[in-house]
DNA sequence: ACGATAGGCAACCATTTGGTTGCATGTCAA
DNA sequence: TTGACATGCAACCAAATGGTTGCCTATCGT
């Protein structure tokens, strides 16, 4: 639910891996997200249960397998209230640099 | 230069907000940047060090004033480059979400 | 020239983080 | 029912992180 803990669940690059492999082929289990990962099995399940903590990731039980899916909706609330927000200022910020960056020929 | 440096700096919120106050107003100092801050002035220095390596913020010294400006650029690149990846797949990903948790109204 | 101002560097510290191992639990299949 | 499979829980560990303090350097104003 919380901003803060999307932004520090997509920190870890193991993390955004999980996901990417979650975009590839969605609802995998554990074991399935396990392999190819250079860590322990029990390593990967507390990455996924960060993910989950930030609602980056969906479970569904199957009997004894968990199913993970990838809840694209908080990477989405990031780009629209957060990026948006620098979006919109985006040309003059740049306009600053270029600015003062270039305002000073003697650097 | 590198997408996980630039993932890394914004995982930390007082990183945020120091990108927040570059936003609202741009080219400050790191003493003015301090103020308001729940934090020693080194501690700032710090994080504005990680924010420059991630590119987030570009620096002009102005005598003995070092003056930090916003640089948009990297957080265009992720929004276009990493989230619009996702965005490509969103609706995908969110039929995938409701047909397996609707599939199962057992739960 | 000198004090005050703006910032940097380095050592140190506590907590968090990313990982491990060992063991326990629950479910499927024969 | 029994063994194998899928996962969870907890203790533990090393390294990274976020913060502190103390001191040093450089520049500005008087």
């Amino acid at each position: 639910m919380s901003m803060d803990a999307v932004f520090k669940a997509l920190a870890d690059p193991s993390r955004r891996q999980l996901l990417d492999r979650l975009q590839a082929r969605n609802g995998q289990t554990l074991a399935s997200l396990c392999d190819g990962m250079e860590m322990s099995r029990q390593a990967v399940a507390k990455h996924l249960s960060q993910l989950e903590a930030a609602n980056l990731v969906v479970v569904q039980w199957h009997g004894r397998e968990k199913l993970h899916f990838l809840n694209p909706v908080p990477i989405n609330e990031i780009a629209e209230r957060w990026i948006g927000k620098y979006e919109r200022h985006r040309v003059q910020a740049l306009h600053d640099l270029k600015t003062k960056l270039e305002g000073n020929s003697d650097d």
